[in-house]
DNA sequence: CTGTTAGCGCATTCAG
DNA sequence: CTGAATGCGCTAACAG
């Protein structure tokens, strides 16, 4: 014995006291109808007297696959993903299987890297958002021998599965909403823009041209590409306020463009900003300023007047993409490749303009149900 | 050749090419100051001609250990926890460590399993959240043989090292800024009751005690002890709205209470809530009611009036928690096992009762102020 | 349904 | 500073 091993009783242990060979042991302990049932009972009462437990590392080593789903994500900031982590937490109950979680920082070279890594271990599944991957990260994820699920955005190529919605439609219908509700000089505020924003802003503005109302100059953004400054960079304590930049964009834009009488913000903190700078500015919402945001956190709908947000369904995102991951691993078929999950158009008191219209003959009405 | 390897190349096939033997290389990959010059040179040309890449269960089968540093979090639901987060992630860049996340959801039970399965690989380290473990699960942590860190709260009985906050003194020294802000009937709203923030009621109760203002009637509570219903439950697509819930616990309490003249929120987002019930009423903040909440988000700041809140660190505590789980890796020792990294009140305009003192003479520009 | 054989790829031990 | 032998604990493959 030149080696200490931990002590711990190993599957020799457990075959040897039940009188049987080691791998139906091990047998036993992946899939039980394989063995007898006579054998599963005194294996499973020597794994008892033992108290044995598998080592995971061995098992991966032998088999080449792990328990670990890796999941990257492009942020972990307080925002969309973590509604999507707590769809895949909860989609992962009691599966066995793990969760190493990454953090891809809108860095598609980051990206790589961590596929990478991940592939090093034999993941049982990988989850990544967005369709930006490099060709190499697609190369490695196509041969990853493993499912792999894209989130959060849609695509007509998935590497294998994609589950998400689209965010040119749900820019465009937001916009459309706005419109429909009597609102002509629609600005769009974002902080920072992905590749997902983008889509957004091009749904915007399409829906603004093809009703002729487009305005490039009601565009309010940071003019930041950087996610760095978004709170992704490290060594930074706190992230980049959106709540505050909100409120300093509709600051901005109410100086630049004093007619501008609606706001289709790229983010629901960024409405909270620019809701808190109305307020101290006592414009009325939604009769002189319209506002909507997007994703549709809880607060939007307690606000006062309520938010107007696009609705996503980043829980069931994260939920299905761990029940898609687990009906693979269990021998299922990759099923449709591309699963939209829509959106919807939460219209509230903040973009309910048709008020003042309504009540166009008594305007003390209008300004006091504000 | 029963088997088929995965035809990668081994460190075999780089012993092999560089003339040397295998343990050269496996000491060069790990620590090349242990290989002479020359040796190293030759061994890193064959790994680069081979392309080779270490497998890592097979180090982690060999030497019982893994690169997985193993987090438990209570909740992945959007709140501190995401910040927190977020420190540990920048915390372990250029580490080559990975991150196993699990979610603990509040419950001791659930805990005590996913710090049994954690140790089934070999952690590199363990980072826990809070003081509330079980017996099991201290044990399991104490001879877990590697770095264990608990974060976000204070004990004197650390298991190893403990990095975090004294809860009790937050809420304590909170409540008393508003006692000194003017505010004599002080509520306390909380959606539900962790460890923590029993503690935190604990220190608004004694503060309040101190200066015989203490009314039991004025904590305003859903009666809800279950985590479940915070967000926390599986195949709950939308989490409860703590938003919603600071809403109708402002408008029960001024049903209740009217005279009522400040709230202290147990987070952040039911302060929110708090406000635009407050807003609806028409009811003046800071002057007829003030506002208190709890983490200081970033909107907290934005709001109008802003927002006071108490600050705490929870970046850094993750951050924090990161670089000693890199000391002790690099063979430093534990250090100062336990951690206060304290707290900040942020005295924002919505707890500004001074104002009205102030202006006691001329109120009418005290309610413009507003 | 069950067992035997032969590794999986790396790191430990101890001698040199 | 270096290497040979050996084992980490489990499972793939095939035969029976």
């Amino acid at each position: 014995m030149v080696r200490t091993s931990r002590g711990r009783p190993t599957i020799a242990d457990v075959a040897a006291k039940a009188g049987v060979g080691a791998i139906t042991v091990s047998r036993y302990l992946r899939s039980p109808e394989r063995v007898s049932e006579a054998r599963g009972a005194v294996i499973a009462e020597a794994i008892r007297a033992l108290n044995y437990v598998p080592d995971l590392n061995a098992r991966a080593l032998a088999s080449h696959r792990t328990d670990v789903v890796n999941v990257l994500v492009p942020s972990l900031t307080q925002n969309i993903f973590s509604d999507v982590l707590r769809g895949i937490y909860d989609g992962v109950e009691d599966s066995g299987l793990r969760i190493e979680l990454a953090n891809t920082r809108y860095n598609s070279q980051i990206e790589e890297q961590q596929v990478f890594a991940a592939l090093r271990h034999g993941p049982a599944a990988i989850i990544v958002s967005g369709t930006e991957q490099t060709p190499a990260t697609r190369k490695m994820l196509e041969n990853a021998g493993c499912p792999v699920i894209q989130i959060m955005d849609l695509t007509d190529d998935p590497i294998s599965k994609i589950i998400g919605f689209s965010h040119y439609r749900a820019g465009q219908e937001m916009t459309r909403h706005l419109i429909e509700a009597g609102y002509r000089r629609i600005a769009f505020f974002a902080g920072w823009m992905n590749a997902r924003s983008k889509q957004r802003l091009q749904g915007y503005r399409d829906a603004l041209e093809e009703a002729n109302l487009f305005d490039p100059d009601l565009i309010g953004e940071t003019g930041n590409d950087d996610p760095a400054t978004n709170g992704e960079i490290a060594a930074v304590s706190r992230p980049f306020s959106s709540a505050t930049m909100g409120r300093e964009l509709m600051l901005d834009m109410l100086e630049r463009r004093p007619d501008v009488d609606a706001v289709f913000c790229n983010n629901d903190v960024l409405s909270l900003g620019a809701l808190f700078a109305l307020n101290a500015r006592q414009i009325n919402v939604p009769e002189q300023v319209g506002i909507a945001g997007f994703n549709d956190f809880d607060y939007m709908e307690a606000a006062h007047p309520g938010l107007s947000s696009v609705r996503i369904h980043r829980w069931k995102c994260g939920y299905d993409a761990m029940q898609a991951v687990r009906h693979q691993l269990e021998g299922g078929d990759v099923g449709e490749p591309i699963v939209d999950l829509g959106f919807d158009i939460m219209k509230r008191a903040s973009t309910d303009r048709q008020k003042l219209l309504r009540s166009v003959e008594q305007p003390e009405l209008a300004l006091s149900l504000g």
